[in-house]
DNA sequence: CATAAAATGCTCAATTCGAGTATAAGGAGT
DNA sequence: ACTCCTTATACTCGAATTGAGCATTTTATG
């Protein structure tokens, strides 16, 4: 145990938020501008004496850059390991920064962001992570990018681990390991920020970055965000953080649809819904669906008192998403 | 984003094991003695220096403390927030700790631990977490406590939640729910932490502490460890990592009942595992069964690469756990 | 008033799942 | 060798869940 030797170096920690919201069918992470060079970061900021736990720290951060404020709040994963570059400070203590990053959930907020702060889709991030309109175009590019990567030693491990990501063939598509899959891109040098962290020059041969890159680590650690959420969103009911008040079932799926980047099954995805009783009508409809008005429902806050584990347990059309 | 603030204070960062093994059929933990009170501790120590990554400081540790070699270790949670105590240095520089824990699985090791290292039955921790032989005696006294500790006004939702964590009702066990019962059993004040962390003297009036104590939050810490495992092992095939090279089919359910803490049904258990295509027979048999002769399986490494999300959706059988 | 667009309701077959029954193959005791 | 006990393994059955699609209702639009 800790004996408190004079060894022991005090590191600098940082606290990064990914903010996620939902807005007209469409996922969006809060970013803001850096002065630095990939221009766009996740808000976040060092961890402060005065902050009395780390989450009231991160949300002081976001506030402050953003005017953001922030209602559900998880802790993600803490970042020690890679990207921080460990360039020692000098004389004993190391500057290597560890990195605390939450996934905030917010219901699309109509006031005024702070100026250098923007949403920003997620997909900008990860085009290929959408296949609501089906498997992504670029999908193909990336699978044949990959598979060139193999050393022929162990190509039918490699082959095989490509196939199960990126499935494009037979395996079916899991949508949770967006994560594994933007690391596969990173190790094989297929994003940008693979050759910014080794201060190399980024190659424009054979093909361009796919996907917005962001400073530091920062697109890994949202892409962390969206592996957890997608897993999230069929066990516990956070997709109701993202919804406002009053919604209809097809908000909701659209909801559904946008964070996990899958179709779903329309008439299923009711029934779920309703057999689980997570939600209940207010009585009022919407008039605006373009066909029959739907009901409005609000999510039943004391499911979290009845049901043990309550979610939406999504998955795929069969077809559909293959086309 | 982090400007470089003089305020900015450098944290003392503690890294925590969790190492879980399962032997004949029991699951432990693996501590350390302390000469401090609670006097038994996770194996823990500050990052320093010259690690290269969070884990490999870990690994260190531990095997410096307990000469026990990890194998599989995955990141847990980062604690800042509660136990911790903010007792500040002085001049600017606080001293709160952050302590990030990790999870690691190791199967059974041979090797002589150091003196003061020993692996301590995870069910001392948390005796209410054993339905193996039905639901532990103890569990009815906590939930007449903690029904006890309602505030009239919302003894509604408090008795609804109670019911649900420590089900004695109607409502199913939730097994995955080990972190949610210890932190309701810490707020209701019915562990002796809840004192020991307000410098209050540990009442004895009307119980004993239900459970063994451990040194700071590593109780906590050990209940977060033990949610994400029972969690884990039915969707990746974790499970593994705890048994010995060749195992009966037998033998990897009483390690599947050691942490998930229910009984399951065997021939259900046999039909997933094969189903699965988890594991091949190795030819040998196990003759020291007692009865017919059981043959020997090994884990198939190449499911990893085959199947989307391998691993063993255990569920209690319904009537047996509830005797 | 016909038509399009959603919302909502219902059916059906294929799996999966919980549970139980039946059979096989050893060892121990007589 | 035979009986009994114990564990392993095989197979069956009904209920619940799930993927998919068809049908009907209720609006707005032209």
């Amino acid at each position: 145990m800790a004996d408190g030797a004079p060894e022991e170096s005090r590191v600098r920690i940082d606290l990064t938020a990914v903010v996620v919201a939902v807005d007209a069918g469409q996922p969006y992470v809060l970013t803001v501008d850096t002065t630095e060079a990939p221009g766009i970061a996740l808000p976040s900021g060092p961890l402060v004496a005065g902050q009395r736990t780390l989450q009231a720290g991160l949300r002081a951060w976001v506030e402050a850059q953003t005017k953001c404020r922030l209602e559900y709040v998880e802790q993600l994963y803490t970042f020690g390991d890679r990207t921080s570059s460990p360039l020692d400070g000098g004389e004993g203590v190391t500057h290597r920064a560890v990195s605390i990053a939450y996934l905030a959930l917010v219901s699309m907020p109509m006031e005024q962001l702070e100026m250098q702060a923007h949403w920003l889709s997620w997909y900008a991030l990860f085009p290929w992570e959408d296949r609501r309109d089906g498997p992504h175009p670029l999908l193909g590019e990336l699978h044949d990018d990959l598979l060139a990567k193999a050393r022929p030693a162990a190509s039918q491990a490699w082959r095989q681990r490509v196939d199960l990501l990126f499935g494009t063939g037979l395996l079916p598509w899991d949508e949770e390991r967006t994560l594994e899959r933007y690391e596969m891109l990173y190790n094989a040098g297929l994003v940008d920020e693979a050759f910014r962290d080794r201060d190399e020059p980024i190659p424009t041969t054979p093909r361009t970055n796919p996907g917005v890159s962001l400073a530091a680590d920062h697109r890994r650690i949202t892409a962390t965000a969206i592996s957890r959420l997608r897993a999230k969103i069929k066990y516990r009911p956070v997709l109701f953080e993202l919804m406002p008040p009053e919604f209809t079932l097809s908000q909701l799926q659209k909801t559904a649809e946008a964070l996990s980047g899958i179709p779903l099954h329309k008439q299923n995805f009711r029934r779920l819904v309703e057999q689980q009783n997570l939600v209940e009508e207010t009585g009022g409809v919407a008039t605006d669906t373009g066909g029959r008005p739907a009901k409005l429902m609000r999510f039943r806050e004391d499911v979290l008192l009845e049901r043990p584990r309550p979610g939406l347990r999504v998955s795929a059309s069969r077809r559909v998403g293959m086309a």
